[in-house]
RNA sequence: UGGCGUGUGGCCGACUUGGUAAGGCGCCCGGCUGUUAACCGGGAACAUGCAGGUUCGAAUCCUGCCGCGCCAGCCA
């Protein structure tokens, strides 16, 4: 539509004549001869007045009955309105209804359950509170991405289809591919290790895939995932670049979120505690602080939910928890050479319960230490060849981490599910709409 | 995969000790020229997940199955 104004820009055009499309979203009446119609076009909503004698006859009928979600074109008056929660509202000179939609809009204005929710997804995309969370979520990979970029990151984007797998195969989605089976994409870490000896600092952002059963609030098995790799980088300095950007995210979404975060009525006075700086303690130290809590666990056993919840319970802010057992995580990471029984890995667990939301390290640099780590886990040699070219052809110290997005943006929102963080989530249960 | 929970109209949600399915939203009609989860009056339609069992009688108790939810493991 030629001269037609999004209602977010609504407020400069007071006086004004203009022209605006969008949904119906709530119609009430005061007599047959004034009606009220809340208008979406999804960067905002306005008050709509069709008023006899400023509209045809005709058209305030056709605004008197018009359905819920009916598309409407509308022509009016911007007036200002202090009872407007935009300070604004259009009265009508003309109305037209594009496209009337069918009487039975399955969402409603009163409450509704999670699975009749999901199950409409695409129609509950609509309400206020997934909105604001598409807002947010949007906001927090552009926090993300302007952190990078102006750190001098290169973005460089991982493979999907593979046929070989970081963390062995049990999680891995197969797929067809011509006469063989290959499988989605867990993590483009190994990929961005290569482009890191070529580009130096750089970054992937896509979905990733895992077929774990899991069935809890911090779970899809389609999520996107961050995944920086800085060459010549050590724990420290991927310490310092999770902190800088997770910060950056908080700082963000605080500044540029404030409607949004209206929305979900999410406490900003939580999100203000948790700029930086992040404490960071050793999973030997954690451990030594759980013990004597109902969250206690013997030395060399992995950090579980209970574990990550004591933990972050005792800062009011996300925490770094760094140098794992070596036994316990992945064969790329490098053991620490001042005590080998540990990795030089690191998570960042968030508070609010919303559990890690960033796992990564350093890679280990040492061809022969790989070599006898992968045959001791029963790990497939062949696949792994060309990772281990990246040893053989000047090798490098490397670190880096893969922030999970959905977790992030649950956590900033408080939406209580990673579900609510996608648009269309993908779970164990719902692979639809 | 395991543990726990749950399943009542299009949606939400009562039915407590087993006794013959409330109420609300939505929908339709009407009223109101300033409403905003509008309000007021009237109306229609629509339901106990599936299969067994106990009982005179089951939405209610029992068993199995299925779906969903939460938690755990695994991870981001």
């Amino acid at each position: 539509m030629q001269d037609r104004i999004r209602i977010r820009s609504l407020s400069e055009h007071v006086g004004a004549e203009v022209v605006l499309c969008g949904w119906v979203r709530q119609r009430r009446s005061s007599g047959a001869k004034l009606h009220f119609l809340q208008v979406s076009d999804g960067t905002a909503g306005v008050q709509v007045v069709v008023k006899k004698g400023n509209v045809p006859d005709e058209q305030l009928e056709a605004a008197r009955y018009v359905p819920f979600e009916s598309t409407v074109v509308v022509r009016g008056t911007v007036k200002e309105d202090a009872r407007q929660v935009g300070g604004v509202e259009v009265s009508a000179t003309e109305f037209e209804v594009m496209s009337a939609a069918a009487e039975d809009f399955p969402i409603g204005r009163k409450e509704h359950g999670v699975g009749f929710l999901m199950d409409n997804r695409h129609l509950w995309l609509r309400s206020s509170r997934p909105r604001a969370a598409m807002r947010i979520r949007a906001e927090v990979i552009r926090a993300c991405r302007d952190y990078l970029d102006e750190g001098g990151f290169t973005c460089v984007d991982a493979p999907i289809f593979n046929s070989s797998a970081a963390e062995g195969t049990a999680t891995l989605f197969p797929v067809g591919y011509f006469d063989q089976t290959i499988y989605l994409s867990q993590t483009g870490q190994l990929h961005m290790e290569a482009a890191a000896q070529a580009l130096g600092d750089v970054y992937c952002f896509g979905p990733t895939f895992r077929a774990e059963k899991s069935k809890t609030r911090r779970h899809l098995t389609e999520f996107w995932m961050l995944e920086p790799e800085m060459a010549f980088a050590d724990l420290d300095e991927d310490m310092d670049v999770m902190e800088g950007m997770i910060g950056r995210v908080v700082e963000r979404v605080l500044e540029r979120c404030g409607p949004e975060l209206d929305v979900l009525e999410r406490d900003r006075a939580i999100l203000e505690r948790c700029l930086p700086p992040y404490p960071r303690i050793s999973y030997t130290e954690a451990l030594e602080r759980l013990e004597g809590t109902d969250a206690s666990i013997p030395w060399g056993e992995d950090f579980g939910a209970p574990q990550e919840d004591a933990v972050s319970a005792m800062f009011e802010k996300p925490v770094l928890v760094h140098r794992f057992p070596t036994a316990i995580k992945a064969f790329y990471m490098k053991p620490d050479p001042e005590q080998p029984e540990v990795v030089l890995g690191c998570d960042m667990i968030a508070p609010e319960g919303y559990g890690e939301i960033i796992g990564g390290g350093e890679r280990s640099a040492d061809l022969a230490y790989l070599e006898r780590k992968i045959e001791e886990e029963g790990l497939p040699k062949e696949p792994y060849e060309w990772y281990l070219d990246l040893r053989r052809y000047g090798a490098n110290p490397t670190a880096g981490f893969g922030m999970g997005l959905e977790r992030v943006v649950a956590w900033m929102g408080d939406l209580g599910h990673v579900r609510e963080a996608a648009p269309f989530a993908r779970t164990m249960a719902r692979t639809s709409p």
